[in-house]
RNA sequence: GGCGCUAUCGUCUAACGGUUAGGACAGAGCCCUCUCAAGGCUUAAAUACGGGUUCGAUUCCCGUUAGCGCUACCA
């Protein structure tokens, strides 16, 4: 194979979808599987649906997520900011620009040649004839779309117009899919569509086949929704005397209800995700497993961005679309949490927790770290875990506290004595906090599974939390202490 | 409507004509256990339907059905 070349190419129009997740990933799957490069381009051809900042927000997404491509916009391409400030997160690379909007002069010349070939004709119809012609089709029960009126009227390029492409009668056209396989169409059914825009942009088919092409792009990794637009781009290349890239279509990524994933399936925006608590590296790993599986016999689904890469084939990509499932996506995102350096996991956790507005103390938090890490699925779910380290008040569940049996002197006995012991231990560790409490249950007359329960609201105000002994530890002695102390007030009170 | 794509447990998928149809998530149960998790073990659950081809079809072919996509001066 020669050099591979894959590109993405986004449109400007908000955030990074998910499923531009998944093609992204794959563009650079393939193409450093091959040791070929990955292009990002920007698709901007649609001057009414940008979005302000959209073009800084994609590649920021992309960065933060981990996919990183070989060319693409360079700083002088990416508009400043609301406040006049560049992104610095150009690319660059020997194609520049690699941002449609910056490349018209070349789509026109395209244009122009197309009609000097007689391949292309201007067209002066106003959207109001077009939308009769369609009315009348659809009276009739007729294929709607453009009847060709202007093929052959000659429209001057004096008058505003756009450029149409002349679709041959009779002709077929097979598509050598690397992920369908063969797709014939036979008849090509299609309606001389518009290449050039009257208000001289291209769309989409003339833009990425004259990028694609200039760009050297080998392969063209997309969505399926481009499937039935293939032969138009097949045929605009073979026009064009230019040899046509490999095409492969991705299947698409579906919501619960197998329509396309959106937002009435819930997150769909990366940038939802981020917010989330979810690891780019989860993410990854789990869009990369819909619509390709490693196969052989691979039982292991857990891959680094390296092993994926070593990995991916297009063989391997399926042809049927695949569901989202947000519930295994939080099952690997747990297993990364678990799979992360302590040092990491505090560095990961502190924006949620300050933006939770937990005024942190490092080396409390340091202490919970790694016991908290087997109990979070997101990010966030760290807040409710450790905020009793964090707050000098806290909520106590005093009716949690009084449940089964668990009478107020009890308690308040428990509580007691509980701070006797941990006041007096002359270490002051997890295994020495057990040992105090232990006997604290032991002399009590309990069992210890209701005596930790007492002390665990006493000292954290809540009946979910990291192990006792160790969030004990984490809080300190003299917090510990003072709290277990505060219960028994509380309970002489109530 | 036309054209195209797709079809294995609820979900993601494995099985490149011969398997007790495998794994993972979610579910159920058990174990572990200071709560909650994590972990370990066990369990239930699928080849859409109908025809072919073949000694033998999840696998190849045809049809049916269903779902999806496209049918724009959106991508």
């Amino acid at each position: 194979m020669n050099e591979v070349r894959t590109r993405f190419a986004p449109s400007p129009t908000g955030w990074l979808h998910i499923g531009g997740v998944r093609t992204a990933l794959f563009e650079i799957l393939f193409a450093h599987h091959h040791g070929g490069e990955a292009i990002l381009r920007i698709d901007d051809t649609d001057q009414d649906r940008l979005v302000p900042d959209a073009i800084s927000g994609l590649i920021e997404d992309l960065s933060w997520v981990g996919l990183h491509f070989d060319e693409g916009p360079s700083n002088e391409e990416i508009p400043l900011d609301a406040n006049g400030r560049a992104s610095g997160m150009g690319i660059g690379g020997p194609f520049q620009p690699y941002t449609q909007s910056l490349r018209l002069h070349r789509y026109r010349e395209i244009a122009e040649q197309l009609i000097g070939l007689g391949c292309a004709y201007r067209c002066d119809c106003t959207p109001e004839r077009l939308q009769e012609e369609r009315a009348e089709q659809a009276a009739r029960k007729d294929p709607l779309g453009y009847s060709g009126f202007c093929r052959d009227r000659h429209v001057s390029s004096q008058v505003p117009h756009v450029v149409r492409f002349k679709i041959p009668q009779d002709r077929s056209m097979v598509l050598a899919d690397a992920v369908k396989g063969d797709v014939r169409w036979d008849p090509i059914i299609l309606r001389d569509p518009v290449l050039l825009k009257s208000d001289g942009f291209p769309t989409y088919h003339l833009a990425t086949v004259a990028d694609d092409h200039d760009m050297r792009i080998s392969h063209v990794l997309r969505a399926d929704e481009w499937l039935s637009t293939a032969p138009l781009h097949l045929l605009l290349y073979e026009t064009l005397g230019w040899d046509a890239p490999v095409f492969a279509h991705l299947p698409p990524v579906l919501g619960t209800d197998g329509k396309k994933l959106s937002k009435r399936h819930g997150a769909t925006f990366l940038r939802t995700f981020r917010e989330a608590g979810y690891l780019p590296e989860a993410i990854l790993n789990f869009m990369a497993l819909i619509g390709w599986s490693p196969g052989d016999g691979e039982e292991e689904e857990i891959f680094s961005l390296a092993e994926l890469t070593r990995r991916f084939t297009l063989e391997r990509v399926n042809n049927a679309g695949g569901v989202f499932s947000y519930e295994k996506l939080k099952w690997m995102n747990g297993v990364y949490i678990r799979s992360l350096s302590a040092p990491d996991l505090q560095a990961r956790l502190r924006p949620f927790l300050i933006s939770a507005n937990l005024p942190i103390d490092e080396d409390k938090l340091g202490r919970i770290i790694p016991h908290i890490q087997p109990r979070l699925e997101l990010l966030p779910d760290a807040v409710p875990l450790v905020a009793f380290l964090f707050t000098d008040r806290i909520e106590r569940d005093m009716s949690a506290m009084l449940k089964k049996g668990m009478d107020a002197g009890t308690a308040s006995a428990i509580c007691t004595k509980a701070a006797e012991q941990l006041a007096s231990l002359p270490a002051f560790d997890a295994a020495s906090i057990e040992a105090a409490l232990r006997r604290v249950a032991e002399e009590s007359g309990a069992k210890s599974g209701p005596v930790f329960a007492v002390v665990r609201i006493a000292v954290t105000g809540k009946t979910v939390t990291p192990p006792l002994f160790e969030s004990i530890f984490a809080l300190g002695r003299q917090q510990s202490v003072h709290r277990l102390n505060e219960t028994v007030d509380i309970l002489k009170i109530g």
